[in-house]
DNA sequence: TCAACATACATCAGTGACCGATACATATCA
DNA sequence: TGATATGTATCGGTCACTGATGTATGTTGA
């Protein structure tokens, strides 16, 4: 298998969205849109353009891999499934997030002219 | 000034590191290549392409706004700095990043059959 | 009963951020 | 003097994402 190791390319949104759905165990297509939704509160509705091509995609990535299909109520399902490798690329870039955020606070700290309300923020 | 203030589309990779860069106080051009470099532990090379057309977008956005001129050596230095717009945008992608990477970090822990070792991972 | 809606699959053409290549100018170094 | 580093900027191509559209079945409500 072919497999670019040293890779350094950022996911994208809606690609992260469907690693981590599949993370937790195999889900297939509106099942993955729903889990998107979730995990990012709504914020993000995966399209189905971007749902499909992006399956096909990490499928010849090898980052995934079909998980069988079934037929629920004369309804085709066809599930996915994370394989070791994708796992591992999502491990990496959770790290590089958390990474990447933790700089970027840090030196947020130290702007100049730093304020706590800096207008439209909301704290919750 | 027009402010897409719902807006939820991620920030891609190289623009996150513009903006974290910047947080610190202003920079030109080269000097945000070298702290994109330094930020993402040489992972990512800011490309002068991406970077000059991202300058401008973000400056149309209201995120960046250019900060004086200078001459250092017969060469000249643009210098750009983050508004409190781009700072509020960067605190907001900050929190969705970090969201994003404990959730996924969570689901990925209930993985079936899980392994501490899935290849090629480094734990430094 | 039949239209509207939800579930579920899929494709096509357009947009926009990113990137390789290229260009120009000045200073330094071998 | 030719290569390398710093500094600016543009052009054309690629590719992930997206809006629109298509097909099919099951459910719900007037």
């Amino acid at each position: 298998m072919y497999v670019d190791v040293m890779s350094s390319a950022a996911l994208h949104e809606p690609t992260f969205l469907i690693l981590a759905a599949l993370a937790e165990g195999r889900k297939h297509g509106y099942g993955l849109i729903a889990e998107a939704e979730t995990l990012s509160d709504g914020r993000v509705t995966l399209r189905v353009a971007t749902l499909y091509t992006a399956l096909d995609r990490l499928r010849k990535e090898g980052l995934i891999a079909p998980a069988g299909e079934e037929v629920i109520d004369g309804r085709l399902r066809r599930y996915y499934e994370l394989t070791d490798d994708g796992a591992a690329t999502l491990t990496q870039e959770i790290a590089r997030m958390e990474q990447l955020a933790a700089r970027a606070t840090v030196r947020l700290r130290h702007r100049p002219g730093f304020a706590f309300g800096w207008g439209g923020g909301a704290w919750a």
